[in-house]
DNA sequence: CACCATGTTCCTTG
DNA sequence: CCAAGGAACATGGT
C-alpha cells in the first residue's frame, strides 16, 4: 500500500526502532530485489554496520549506516513496490512466507516481505536521481508545476504519476487530488487552466498531508501477520467504535454517490491503471 | 476461470 | 532524439 504517505509513516516507525542497531547477518531469499547489487555485495556492505538514520525520498526509503573501522557511510535504498512491507520481528518468530530480505540484529530481525517482488532493497541509488522535487519543496512551485504541465499533451492524471515531475504521488492520491481540485483526470495536462493548476498544486499537498496525519494516528503492529503490519491500510481508518470508516472520496468507489453532488463515481482506465472520478464535479 | 491490484522499467511505435 | 502507449514483472484476492 505504498505511496508517499504510507512510506512516510513507515519511516517514522522504523527510524527510532532501527537507529543504533547493528546488523549481524544478512539473508537474501530473492536476489532480484537487490539488483544490480549482488547478495555478496550486500553482505559485505552491511554486516557489522550500524543504522544511523532512516529517511524517505518520494516512495523510496533511505537507510544510512556507519561501519566501524571504515570511512564514510553506506546507504541502502528500499522500495515497497505494490505489496512490500517492512517490520521488525522478535528473533525466533517464524518468517513470513514471502520474506525476501532479513537482517539479523541480535534480539530482533528486520524483515522485508514482498509477495510480488516488485520492490527493492539495494545499494544502487540511481533511481533517486531521476526523482523530481518533494511535494513540499520550494522547487515544486505553482509556476514550475504549470510549466511542466504545459509541455505535455498527456492526460493530467497520468502526468501526476510521473515521478520526475513531483515525487511520491501514486494511483490513489492522484485520483483524490484531482477530485478535490475539481479537475477531470482526462484533461490534457496542457489544457489545465492556471487557476486549476494552482488548486491542484494545493490539493496534492493537502491529500498527502492528511494521509500522513491519518496514518500517524494508527498504531502499527510490528508483530507480523495482519493488515496493519508496518503499513496502514489505505482505504479505511478506525473509527471510535470497532467499525471502519472510509476516508477516500473517490478511489475504489465506482458506483457510489459523490460526497459533493451524489452523482455516481465512475471508473476508467488510463495508462493501464484505474482512475476514479466524479463526472459532474470534475470537468 | 477471469479479472483486478497502492509501482517501475523496458520495449515498441509514431 | 522525444513522447506516449503497452507489456512485463509474480503473486494473491475476489
Amino acid at each position: 500500500m505504498p505511496e508517499l504517505p504510507e512510506v512516510e509513516v513507515l519511516v517514522r516507525h522504523l527510524a527510532p526502532a532501527l537507529c543504533h542497531k547493528v546488523i549481524r547477518s544478512v539473508l537474501v531469499r530473492k536476489t532480484k530485489v537487490c539488483r544490480p547489487t549482488t547478495e555478496s555485495e550486500l553482505h559485505a556492505a552491511l554486516v557489522g554496520a550500524c543504522f544511523k538514520s532512516v529517511t524517505r525520498r518520494g516512495k523510496y526509503l533511505v537507510f544510512t549506516l556507519r561501519r566501524p573501522g571504515r570511512a564514510g557511510e553506506v546507504s541502502v535504498i528500499g522500495h515497497l513496490g505494490m505489496t512490500g512491507r517492512m517490520f521488525l520481528l522478535p528473533k525466533g518468530a517464524p518468517l513470513p512466507k514471502h520474506a525476501v530480505v532479513v537482517l539479523d540484529m541480535g534480539t530482533t530481525n528486520f524483515v522485508y516481505e514482498d509477495p510480488r517482488q516488485f520492490g527493492r532493497f539495494t545499494l544502487d541509488d540511481s533511481a533517486l536521481h531521476a526523482l523530481g522535487p518533494e511535494p513540499w519543496d520550494e522547487a515544486f512551485s505553482v509556476a514550475a508545476f504549470r510549466t511542466a504541465l504545459c509541455r505535455s499533451a498527456q492526460a493530467v492524471k497520468v502526468k501526476l504519476l510521473d515521478q520526475s515531475l513531483v515525487a511520491g504521488i501514486g494511483n490513489i492520491y492522484a485520483s483524490e487530488a484531482l477530485f478535490r481540485a475539481g479537475v477531470s483526470p482526462k484533461r490534457a495536462a496542457r489544457r489545465v487552466k492556471a487557476e486549476e493548476v494552482a488548486r491542484l498544486h494545493a490539493t496534492i499537498r493537502e491529500v498527502l498531508t492528511e494521509a500522513i496525519e491519518c496514518g500517524s494516528t494508527i498504531p502499527l503492529d510490528f508483530a507480523g501477520g495482519g493488515l496493519r503490519d508496518g503499513l496502514f491500510y489505505y482505504g479505511a481508518v478506525e473509527g471510535n467504535s470497532q467499525f471502519y470508516q472510509e476516508r477516500l472520496c473517490v478511489y475504489d468507489r465506482a458506483g457510489q454517490p459523490c460526497v459533493n453532488c451524489a452523482a455516481p463515481i465512475k471508473r476508467m482506465v488510463q495508462a493501464a491503471r484505474s482512475t476514479f472520478f466524479c463526472p459532474r464535479c470534475q470537468r
